[in-house]
DNA sequence: GCACTTTGGCAACAGCGTTGCTTAAGTGGA
DNA sequence: TCCACTTAAGCAACGCTGTTGCCAAAGTGC
């Protein structure tokens, strides 16, 4: 009669509430961004009473965290006080390790960037050599706000790895990264919390909490392969190694052209086959077919696609996934109402997104320990 | 600056912090079973003190919901005291709504089934006959518990139906239920809260609480269609609309064969198209190569296998699926260590997983309101 | 039989959000 | 100009949570 998944310390204690109700009021701070939002507002979208909130506002203000900024028009009564997050008490640093290059940010907590740094790096070098790279552009970044705490690095990196523990599995070419644990090198160099992520992981929480709407959406990334970040219940699914995502080597053609990967008719194959040709509608028309795919799967709102091969004819891309989606639906099948746009920016969002990782819990997101 | 997804209402307050380490509580005496557990590995599991557990099962012990159970044996001091769950302190009914059958049962706390009753339905009938028909199980089977609360009744249906808000979409090939309030209908006939699910997810869910093993799965149930429900974070994965679990009209093979529901190559036409013509060997390559594809997006643990088609030749298709899955892994790809199962016992499970709709809740899952 | 170990309850406590009330700060009609 | 009214937000008391410190209970083992 066992069974269940076991919970591991889940009890909420009276710090635990404190802290939780905190976040909550911070990430309300947060969306209503410059603009801020009053106390009662607040009270609104936690449940709590308006007291409480005065409370833990006070609370947030004596931390430097939140500031009054101005009133709104009265509406017969005194008129409510709006409060706003600042977003320079505290900041983050998102890096991200590609293949043949470094960009690291430095960003604040409303998670835009201060300080931004690209390198060209060898992935291929030494770890150590690696290592002391990516710590020297942290310290460099650091160094922008020196008298502003730090809460952390995020890392986005290409491979496979274990987010829990922050363990590289393996690189593809690069094998001195297997079982690398990266997160506790690079924190003892730092001195910094580390989190780690896979690069597709970091963009779709990017998009999560910077981009417009909310909702369940993939992020579709389309570069030299093809990978997805999924956000589900508002937080990144990773699952249970970290593995989720893996959305190029899924089957779509039964016995279809061999893909590198060893498999027949991976979307990876078809989508770089078509494109290599020339034929991006139907480069387009197979992403779409496996947009589709998971649309129904997972009943997500939205699709977002980015990299270097949508970047080079974002519009084609866009309307070919859309219009398989838009067919679908018609015909009763799934994905009505499901939105098709692209992320933008290039590589940027992912050091962005790497930052977020620290940031996301601050706020009461999932970012460490999913 | 705007964006993140808006939480509502997620501030905690007292009584919904002892409501959650009550749940947190119970869920860990219903994992325990009959062998029960002792207060303090209460404590390590939920991570409060022994002392807030002992006033938290003290209250349980009050309310009828736990009793001790004997010693442990001493490790060389007093030994520890083995609190239990009592199962029959209160009920739920679940309620299966098929196309030409209903299976109602009564369930303890601990997810057993009490009382069982079957009958034909036609789904075709009037709405009124058809709501007249499942009161009357409802209403049977709490006679067998006279004097047991009985908590709500979940009822698991086949189509599109909305979770939160307990209406029906629209059940194939019966309009009359097109946007039928069946939650806020039933509720005033039973006088019990209801809450209604897709038979897939219901199955999921009782896979999932009543199953060996924890972690992510996915339940592919192949009979007259082929869907599926999913459990991602030990939660039943339904998405905004409750479309979710959408698995047989996946495009499998690009352009390949008509499909019923308009679209070509979905893995449901393929399979049932190979079973129909005895090869069944085939059926089960097709539906693991969508089973593989599922378990490298989602990286997923497990995979269960059920319905009629799958019954009929269990292991065929468990090997089939288990072969696509293990090919794939050895190849590098996802899916090691995944297990592949067969959910057996024919359709109770389904109504079992429903009448878990109204039990999840007890234990801190998600049942209503995801 | 006694020293030791371990469990678990009792009582006092700090701190959470809530409640009841008061003060602050506006609007708008007479 | 005044005053009644409305709305926002703080103060103080409160109930209840889990926590802490302490002690009794109930075993083991030399």
């Amino acid at each position: 009669m066992n069974g269940s998944r076991t919970r591991t310390q889940a009890g909420v204690n009276l710090p635990a509430l404190r802290h939780h109700n905190a976040t909550l009021v911070l990430d309300l701070l947060r969306a209503a961004g410059a603009d801020g939002i009053s106390r009662l507002e607040l009270a609104e979208g936690t449940g709590l009473t308006p007291q409480a909130v005065s409370k833990i506002t006070a609370r947030l203000r004596e931390d430097g965290l939140a500031v009054g900024a101005g009133l709104r028009p009265s509406t017969g009564g005194k008129p409510r006080t709006v409060l706003r997050l600042v977003p320079d008490a505290q900041f983050a640093v998102g890096l991200h390790l590609d293949r043949d290059g470094l960009t690291a940010v430095l960003v604040d907590l409303a998670g835009r960037p201060v300080a931004v740094t690209t390198a060209p790096l060898d992935l291929g070098a030494p770890a150590e050599q690696v290592l002391a790279d990516a710590a020297d552009a942290v310290r460099d970044l650091s160094a922008a706000e020196p008298h502003k705490p730090v809460l952390g690095v995020g890392v986005a990196v290409p491979g496979p790895l274990d987010h829990r523990d922050g363990v590289l599995h393996r690189v593809t070419g690069f094998p001195q990264w297997d079982g690398y644990p990266l997160r506790a090198a690079l924190a003892e160099r730092t001195g910094l919390p580390v989190v780690l992520d896979k690069d597709t992981n970091a963009a779709a929480l990017a998009l999560a909490l910077g981009g417009a709407g909310g909702g369940d959406f993939a992020y579709l990334h389309l570069g030299t392969g093809l990978g997805a970040g999924l956000v589900l219940g508002g937080e990144v699914h990773r699952g249970a190694r970290t593995g989720a995502g893996e959305f190029g080597h899924q089957t779509l053609q039964l016995d279809g052209p061999l893909c590198g990967c060893g498999g027949r008719g991976c979307i990876e194959a078809l989508c770089l086959a078509a494109e290599a040709r020339g034929d991006r509608g139907e480069a387009a028309r197979v992403l779409g077919m496996g947009a589709a795919n998971l649309v129904g799967l997972l009943d997500i709102d939205r699709v977002v696609l980015g990299g270097r091969t949508v970047a080079a004819d974002e519009d084609a891309y866009v309307r070919g996934v859309r219009a398989v989606i838009e067919e679908r639906a018609a015909r009763g099948g799934a994905g009505a109402g499901v939105t098709v746009t692209v992320a933008g920016g290039g590589d940027r969002p992912v050091a962005e997104g790497a930052a977020q990782l620290v940031l996301a819990p601050v706020f009461g997101r999932v970012g460490e320990r999913g």
